[in-house]
DNA sequence: CTGTATGTGAACGATATCGTACGTAAAATA
DNA sequence: TATTTTACGTACGATATCGTTCACATACAG
């Protein structure tokens, strides 16, 4: 595998953990491992694919740019998924912004790479139309949510996805950073984190939120976090047949 | 074309009009044209398919079930599109219930047919992906929009698109149906409706809405709909190759 | 060490939507 | 025709979230 730098990185993505190990030697052979910083943008909306990006930690928000200036998150995307959804349901281009909210480590592997693992390996297509499936489970469940839940719960539900995507207690996210993302006012996400606080669920301090009780972060989130968890435990629970 | 009801219907909807002539010759022998009723659940959620349904005109709203009873629309399917997206992904299994809002006539193609179809003619998975991408965007935007956008600008959004889906200016739709959909109270669509009267953009008799004037409703309405409409024509727009 | 930028807490009134309830008129039913 | 049901308009206070602003403390940069 090439890297950017120095040292081994396993691939810890599951859309590529699922996959038969000829199809993983294949595919990490032509990765590169990358950092994905802060605040960067993947993809602008409408741009041309030029590679399929696997994260192996962290949080890809897939955001809305609104006429008005505002943005908010689609959708999110971790090491259960990969950017690049719409380039298999045919037609080259982005229908989204994919801006990086919790740092990590990626494999690239560009487009040309990918068609000819399609091409070779059928366990490469069925696996992402597994979780094309619960990447459509995902935006259901959100669009639902987003009609119905309080901030508080969204908030919970937003944090218990990124606890899922990296592999410590402790990473970057502010305030100011879920405001965004969840199209609230900070002040409200403030508010919401307090009453998480003296609830016991996470600790708050300059940009680093831990979650030092997930138990009642659940029980503060509303069910949509359990039904979308559920759908990404199911599209990687079964190896590939072929 | 077998039918529960005497003459004939001409297939109006768009996913099997954009298949290759010996597909939908293949597809309408197959098909029953069916009556889809106000009200009427076509599956429940994670019940097995059974069968594709492709609507001629009318609105069918998948819907979402919450544990406190409430239940709201994730997305809504007419003419565009089918209901059984879910099987195309892989698995057997409905990932929303969906419920039909505004009547009409559908095709209804058994899976056996289906999958008989999906291997004889490569265009009947080409347009299906096709499809899926504009659901995706659908969900994508309706994420969005749910965050952001205001009941009237909602409201005056599903009615549009529910215009676009009959072919009629006026058709069956109860304010306490669309506070069902939106997931809001009936009074706030009364409301906002109400506005729209006031402003010329449609009229309203007892579960009875014309719409008078498109242009005051997309005016009213957010940037979601021109957005999903734009992926619904494209999706459809060009015969698949092959 | 000092000044600046950043992240958070807290406050204000304003607004949108909520839950609920009641009245009215049209439609359906008896 | 008389009664009931349905669909809608409207009203009330309650609540959630909004937009904005200020304060403060930490982190960072010069």
């Amino acid at each position: 595998m090439k890297t950017e730098l120095i040292g081994d990185f396993d691939t810890r993505n599951k859309i590529l953990l699922a996959l038969r190990p000829d199809a993983i030697a294949f595919l990490e052979s032509r990765a590169v491992v990358k950092r994905l910083s802060q605040g960067q943008v993947l993809y602008k909306d409408g741009e041309f694919f030029t590679h399929a990006i696997f994260p192996h930690e962290g949080v890809i928000c897939l955001m809305a740019q609104m006429q008005d200036g505002r943005s908010v998150e689609k959708a999110s995307v971790g090491n259960e998924g990969f950017i690049g959804i719409s380039y298999i349901f045919g037609g080259g281009k982005t229908i989204s912004e994919p801006v990086v909210q919790v740092p990590g480590y990626a494999s690239w592997i560009s487009i040309k790479d990918l068609d000819e693992a399609i091409q070779n390996y059928p366990c490469v297509r069925d696996t992402m139309m597994r979780y094309a499936k619960s990447l459509t489970v995902q935006l259901m469940e959100s669009v639902a949510c987003n009609s119905l839940h309080k901030a508080e719960q969204r908030v919970s539900r937003w944090l218990l996805h990124a606890h899922d995507r990296v592999n410590t207690d402790t990473f970057q996210m502010t305030q100011e950073g879920i405001s965004k993302v969840l199209g609230m006012r900070r002040a409200t996400v403030s508010s919401a984190c307090n009453a998480l606080m003296n609830a016991g669920a996470l600790k708050y301090t300059r940009g680093n939120v831990t979650i030092t009780d997930r138990s009642i972060l659940e029980g503060r989130s509303c069910e949509c976090y359990e039904r979308i968890r559920l759908a990404f435990a199911n599209s990687s629970s079964h190896k590939a047949r072929d």
